[in-house]
DNA sequence: GATGAATGAGAATTCATTCAT
DNA sequence: TATGAATGAATTCTCATTCAT
């Protein structure tokens, strides 16, 4: 009788140990013995679960990209721009522990800068993002809540390079909590006298 | 007599080379090898020019920095807004060649962003190109130029963030010369009013 | 389960074949790759056991000196001069396979020989030595067994490094047993006659 | 007109260089560079007065024999002990200077412990200094100097082992001049009672 | 003769992956 | 299933030697 062992579950398990290790040691400088030692299995065990340390990172990168779509493409359509604001506002409040994630998962994206099936992934993922924004642009028109003169689609895509533009420095640069609010709450107040006029 | 040789040159010849060579190859894939074999040198006359791998990427990495400071904080202050964005907007204009090795960087810093002192230095640019926008912010509003109720300090880290947050779009996505323009200038577009009113 | 190893008997399996290795291609010519095909093993085992070459050889030097240290210093001292040189004689008494590995020794601890703490455990070896003899030498003058003209503490260093040099020409110039054996008698008939008077 | 350089005298500079280089850095670790800065010549230069490393230590190593020889063999035998015991005392007389060399020629020819005509010349020296030794034994005999009893030719090699082993000690452990004077005076007092009786 | 830049074979070490237990 | 010992390809760096000037 072979143990019961929930699959997935060490998956999880495996990959948060995995982020934990690179915390620690810098991505590119982390062993799977030291991944398997964060998740305290043996180095065998590992590839049980992960056929290489490639599948490894690219199911950490889909997770990553699963949760940034969730976050911040809403589920429905906003009727005024303070709630699309708002929303936006709430997926830029990242917690001092996630932001610590963000050049890790710039130094592991970066080795994969070169595969186009990567990029083409977080490409669209970005572009659904400006689409999703473009789309509120468009209803917000409609709504007389936003100028008639801006381009919703270059604008929907402009806006999620610079609200990516500041999550990555909050990341890269540790911009405490204080100023980082401060600074979420002038872009926003920027962006949205920049929409209406 | 042996050979002359300006070890400047050579040593701009091989960043030259090993820039092309992290493009073929990805930066952590890449080899002194390679390097040397772009560079049409052996192996061993790479370490006469630099003395390791490492001591190469750094000096990759101040080169970058260097350019980038040149480019985003000019010699004077501006008088008037548009002024202030049309030098934005300038150096917003990256080529096609130059947008490519942004991945490249990324993947190249991301070894270090454990380390404090470079961490510390990159900060500092940006933290400089933040205040420089700033300080042009304060004037401006002096000159009435633009509204009273903006906070220079904040709106110029922001501004940064924003900025270098479409650069990497750029970069990153291969977002294509024509969308760019687009981008670029809706993006000013909306920053101008934003700030004016 | 893995496969269940005595990781000491691996080191002493390492470190046996790696002074075959020494004897078959000299010292410094060896590399870990010879020695692994010596111990059976792969390159990578070899790390296993050893962090290092350097590991490697710091462990060696410390058998080879507790061997020395248990051969020439005696549990208990000696009431007669013929039983101290009894002794001696047989810590001489050196087989042709050991004899070989003394220039192994020498060429091996030849690098180590610029560094200071190495040099102080090797001296403190022969002092110790040294003052084993002098004690035995006071304790033998009590005896009225040998002279009391004698200045022990000199004698007993003076005696370990003649006792060395013997040891080392045997070991170097491949000496062979039997005249070795008359060379041992000689010397330790000179040393008696020289102390007794 | 090739420039008049006297070629000899060259190679000496270059051996000269090449001890103090030795010294410095350890023999192992000594680069030709390094000879070549120590000698003020260029790397290339040395290949003009030596076409290899082999070469230059071989050359050295010439040297050191011959050294010892004229050192270790008087010119004529010895009518006295005395006389001959104060020869050998005035060969022990080394320099602090020289004594350093001591462990760096154990170290150079460490790795020619393995080339058979290396250690045949080496041994033909000790040979020949034992032999020397022999022979004014036999005239001390022959004078009643020394006892009758002994076997000059057997102890002549043994004197030669236990006087090297002396000297050994004295550059290994950096046996400081005025300890290392007792040694020697006691250990000649061990050999003249020793060979009288 | 003299120079020192260029070369590339060779060494130590690392680590993802395999496999016997 | 789980383990961790074993493997060896791959990488960085060194240095004796060559050779164009």
């Amino acid at each position: 009788m072979p143990k019961i062992v929930d699959k997935k579950a060490m998956r999880r398990e495996i990959i948060k140990a995995s982020l934990k290790a690179f915390l620690k040691y810098g991505f590119h400088k982390t062993t799977i013995n030291q991944i398997a030692q964060e998740a305290k299995i043996a180095k065998g065990t590992f590839y049980l679960y992960f056929s290489s340390k490639e599948i490894l990172i690219s199911a950490i990168t889909s997770l990553h990209f699963k949760k940034l779509r969730d976050e911040f493409i809403a589920k429905e359509y906003f009727q005024t721009l303070d709630e699309l604001f708002l929303y936006i506002g709430n997926a830029l409040l990242i917690s001092e522990e996630e932001s610590k994630f963000i050049p890790i998962f710039f130094e592991a994206f970066g080795s994969q800068f070169s595969s186009k099936l990567f990029m083409a992934e977080y490409k669209k993922l970005f572009d659904d993002i400006g689409c999703f924004y473009e789309e509120n642009f468009e209803l917000l028109i409609q709504n007389n809540q936003i100028s008639k003169k801006i381009n919703p689609d270059t604008l929907g895509r402009v806006l999620v390079s610079m609200i990516d533009g500041i999550v990555l420095h909050r990341g890269f640069f540790r911009i405490d909590e204080t100023q980082y609010s401060k600074m979420v709450e002038d872009a926003i107040a920027l962006f949205k006298v920049g929409l209406c006029k």
